[in-house]
RNA sequence: GGGCGAAUAGCGCAGCUGGUUUAGAGCAUCUGCCCUACAAGCAGAGGGUCGGCGGUUCGAAUCCGUCUUCGCCCACCA
């Protein structure tokens, strides 16, 4: 074996020796099962940081379920991902010269699943160089025909239940790719931009310039010039002017009372609109006159509503200027902004304004401003016809069991954030206006589409099924044989369907269910078996996309808890806090990483600083302390293993053997169980931390140098054997973080072993014994180890070789454990001489006489510093003692406590005064 | 504007149902070592008074109030 650990071939073996041997694979039986469904990555997307952090969390819990005897199941899956992938193909077939509306729905599908054939499935092959133990058998994809079946049954469902419906709203839509999208898409950005302050002259409904308008009470704030009054209206967007159908003031506002009843012109657009009141209007905003743009402005829009207002849309889909929709007569005055896009008319209808002095003034303003969260171009709101989820049902069906812990999140403070939403829920819009991804299954009927009021039938007539075959049934059904006649055509022929998709997340809310086809067949073996599933590990971001409504629907579709605990994982960023980002070039190839540190380095570097809930700051050196574990794991085994084993036992070697042994699996024991219960916090960089400790200081530092043979020196069958045995539990103990590796050592333990399982993922955690004198022998070797590190340290101060032989006086006999790692001859009785140098373990005193080595008086400023310090604490202790109130009311073992403490700082002080003395007398 | 969370060694964290030898590990730092398992290592050391102030208590990093600073989420003030 080489003194260097090599991963790389190591991995990629027992990689595939796991896949042969279907060592993944879960089918239900008669063990408790443990199943957890991935968070499906998008298709196309390749591994970066973050699925690192994410992927490894899951596999250690599902490793390690499966060790404790679980049947574990961890289903795989990517995600259809639809405005992401839909942009990349359609940024594909442009570089190929092929413009999307220049194609079918049938074509542009076709080149899209192409696409995803092509890059699909790349990101689940990273996953398997990592060590991911999922079950591969199962890898699913959301647009597959089990999930697109679930998806469509699902929204056929709540529209008979009424919690579908579709309607005439104001939505955030994507100019860039052209559709809606849900609130949750929208990102809010703080932006500099101007409030820009327009005149609107005064007139009479018939237009006539108004110029006398009488007497005024106080207060109120006029605008003149010579061409007579006018409101000024402050606003972020003036290019939406050409919408505008009314202002609106609050009927409270002092300084307006004199517009109430008016009207004004909107400048350069001449349209005559009506100043109307309302109280939303904030007094002293601005000048407290708003613009009502009800096709532009969700608020405007309410306003519209409440006041039966027009709605003039005055953008295209892709948000150019449109002067189509305006009044004919003032098409005229703004034909040049015709076609324009709203950023540069913003521009140019300022500078217009500007020279026709309607501009009073220009502020600098702070606002947000919503983008979109996958094309990142500014949000329009936009007035359109579209799909939504009833959600008040669903919110009231999901708040309570995460409230209550049913549903446990870690870390806690994510209830919170979960009531907030679920507390504010609003209609989710569910519709897009893409191909890629789920067809919605509504029909309508041709005629009344193409010509709206046409046909003599009620404008709701819509048809949700999930085939058309079944659509065309209810059409029948719904049309009278006569209004069939009457019309003379096959509603065959004149049902089409919705163009629209639905977003992704309505596939991806089935996912825990629809993974084991709960919806089709929700009484099957499989979902009755692995559902509900055990955790959910994911990020926080998609606490509203995702968690919450997968709690909705798992409630809705199986009356039960898609899964009892949720991790939300941290950010992973970069040294300096900032997040990854392909811009910044801060991001580093995982694949890379387990290159260079291999994936059982990359996962414990990735894991040690990741408690749940918090960021963590990626730097190399993590995986670099990774890699280095592993080396020592792999050093310590050659070590063991090139040890000569003799039956006999010698006997001047037992005591320390039986010591060194007992110990050691007391401290095993422990340490077994802290793991455990970390594992059940989920605080799992602890309990890597706690292995991690036992390993490279308990195990390595400690017991091995204990039992270690002399040079050449044989090593006996029983402390061998032992400590091959200790090795191997802490195998197990480490396997669900460092997979390869384990189970590269763990077979080499197992060589020739009868009725070995067939890898260490499939062995058993044993039972965690605990003797009833671990304490005692905790202690005890606690107190070795301090006389040991109280040795090593006089050495070191004093610079002694580590060759050269020390001499320890102790008042107490020692173990001989000392005399091997403290290279030290011990000598039970003798006192200490001025020569020495002392040190003391609770209450015993040691020293190592030092003739050439020593110095009186730096032995004396340690002695002394030491005392001061001893008695610093035994004044804090007898503060404490002397306060009859804390003897009266503190707990009787607080004060025997304190008691001891004054008892052994008093002993000490004892010691070093004398020592101290014996050193002056020198 | 509303809500939530956090501030503890150079760094990222644990401790926080108040009392366990005057605050703990890891990484980094410093010192000494290539002592034939491991320099991707070994041995040893230094370093914080727990964001500020006030309060409750015999006793507070731990509870309460307040201030400051960060972070996150939500929200239709043009």
């Amino acid at each position: 074996m080489e003194s260097k650990y090599s991963p790389k071939d190591i991995e990629q073996r027992w990689y595939q020796y796991w896949q042969e041997n279907g060592l993944f694979h879960s089918e239900p039986d008669g063990r408790e099962p443990f199943t957890v469904v991935i968070p499906p990555p998008n298709v196309t997307g390749v591994l970066h940081m973050g699925h690192v952090l994410n992927e490894t969390i899951q596999d250690v819990l599902v490793r390690r379920a499966r060790l404790e005897g679980k049947n574990a199941c961890w289903v795989p899956g990517t995600d259809h991902a639809s405005i992401a992938t839909e942009a990349k193909v359609i940024k594909r077939l442009k570089e190929q010269g092929i413009n999307k509306q220049d194609l079918t729905r049938e074509e542009f599908l076709k080149h899209a699943w192409a696409w995803t054939e092509e890059h699909g499935g790349i990101i689940l092959k990273q996953l398997r160089t990592l060590g991911c133990s999922c079950d591969w058998d199962r890898t699913a994809f959301t647009m597959d025909e089990k999930r697109s079946e679930a998806v469509i049954q699902v929204f056929c469902d709540l529209y008979k239940k009424g919690y579908i419906y579709r309607g005439l709203r104001m939505v955030n839509w994507d100019p860039e790719r052209q559709t809606a999208l849900s609130d949750e898409e929208v990102i809010y950005h703080d932006e500099h931009s101007h409030l820009f302050y327009l005149k609107y002259r005064v007139v009479t409904a018939d237009g006539q310039a108004v110029t006398d308008i009488g007497e005024q009470a106080e207060g109120n704030v006029l605008h003149r010039d010579a061409d007579g009054y006018y409101a000024v209206v402050a606003t972020t967007r003036p290019e939406t002017i050409m919408g505008d159908i009314a202002v609106c003031i609050n009927p409270k506002d002092p300084a307006n009372q004199w517009l109430k009843g008016r009207y004004v012109r909107v400048p350069k657009v001449g349209r005559i609109i009506p100043i109307i009141e309302d109280r939303y209007v904030e007094i002293g905003f601005g000048t407290g006159c708003l613009k009502v743009t009800p096709a532009h402005d969700v608020n405007d829009y309410a306003l519209g509503q409440k006041y039966n207002l027009k709605t003039i849309d005055i953008f295209t889909a892709d948000a150019h200027l449109n002067m189509d929709t305006l009044e004919a007569e003032l098409q005229n005055n703004v034909s040049s902004y015709h076609g324009m896009d709203r950023f540069e008319c913003r521009k140019q209808i300022i500078s217009d304004l500007q020279t026709l002095g309607l501009v009073e003034k220009i502020e600098d303003y702070d606002n947000k401003v919503g983008y979109s969260e996958r094309t990142n171009v500014p949000i329009e709101p936009r007035l359109s016809l579209q799909w939504f989820v009833r959600m008040q049902h669903f919110a009231d069906i999901a708040l309570a069991p995460v409230m209550n812990d049913e549903i446990q999140f870690y870390p806690t403070k994510y209830k919170n954030t979960y009531r907030n939403w679920l507390e504010n829920i609003k209609d989710w819009c569910i519709s897009r206006q893409l191909w890629w991804g789920h067809r919605i299954p509504a029909y309508y009927f041709k005629d009344i589409i193409d010509h709206t009021g046409a046909e003599a039938y009620p404008e709701n007539m819509i048809i949700v099924a999930s085939t058309l075959e079944e659509a065309q049934n209810q059409a029948k059904a719904m049309l009278s044989s006569e209004a069939v006649a009457r019309l003379g055509y096959a509603v065959s022929d004149r049902l089409i369907q919705d163009e629209g998709a639905l977003d992704t997340w309505f596939s991806s809310w089935l996912w825990p269910v629809s993974l084991f086809d709960g919806i089709a067949h929700p009484n099957n073996k499989e979902i009755q078996y692995y559902y509900p599933t055990a955790d959910l590990v994911t990020g926080p971001d998609i606490i509203f996309f995702w968690v919450a409504r997968m709690i909705m629907a798992g409630y809705e579709y199986t009356g039960k808890m898609p899964f009892r605990h949720v991790y939300f994982t941290g950010i992973v960023r970069d040294k300096l806090g900032r997040k990854m980002s392909k811009s910044l070039g801060n991001s580093p190839d995982p694949l890379d990483l387990i290159e260079r540190y291999g994936a059982d380095g990359v996962r414990m570097g990735i894991l040690l600083s990741a408690p749940a809930g918090n960021d963590i700051l990626y730097d190399d050196s993590l995986c670099e302390q990774g890699r280095n574990f592993c080396n020592k794991i792999w050093n310590c085994f050659r070590l063991i293993k090139g040890w000569e084993v003799v039956p006999e036992i010698k006997k001047e070697e037992s005591e320390i053997m039986q010591v060194a042994t007992r110990w050691f699996e007391a401290m095993l024991s422990k340490t077994e169980w802290e793991v455990g219960d970390l594992m059940k916090k989920y605080r799992l960089s602890e309990a890597l931390m706690a292995v991690y400790k036992l390993f490279t200081d308990e195990f390595s530092s400690w017991y091995l140098e204990m039992i270690k043979p002399k040079y050449g020196e044989p090593i006996t069958q029983e402390t061998y054997d032992s400590t091959l045995l200790f090795f191997e539990r802490m195998l197990r103990l480490l396997h669900p973080f460092m997979p390869f590796i384990t189970e590269e050592l763990w077979q080499n333990i197992m060589e020739g072993k009868e009725a070995k399982p067939k890898s260490i993922m499939v062995d058993r955690l044993g039972e965690i014994k605990q003797e009833a004198d671990a304490d005692a022998l905790l202690q005890q070797m606690e107190e070795i180890k301090q006389v040991i590190t109280g040795v090593r340290n006089i050495r070191a101060q004093k610079n002694i070789p580590p060759k050269e032989k020390m001499t320890l006086v102790s008042p107490v006999a020692v173990s001989e454990i000392v005399n091997k790692l403290a290279g030290c001859e011990v000598q039970v009785g003798g006192s200490s001489s001025s020569t020495s140098a002392s040190f003391i373990v609770g209450t015993t005193e040691y020293s190592v006489p030092l003739d050439k080595y020593v110095n009186v008086a730096d032995e004396l400023k340690k002695l002394e510093a030491d005392l001061q310090h001893q008695e610093g604490f035994l004044k804090g202790v007898m503060a404490k003692l002397n306060n009859e109130r804390f003897v009266a009311n503190a707990k009787p073992e607080v004060v025997a406590m304190e008691r001891k403490k004054q008892h052994d700082a008093e002993a000490r002080i004892e010691a070093l005064k004398k020592s101290i003395e014996t050193l002056k007398n020198a």
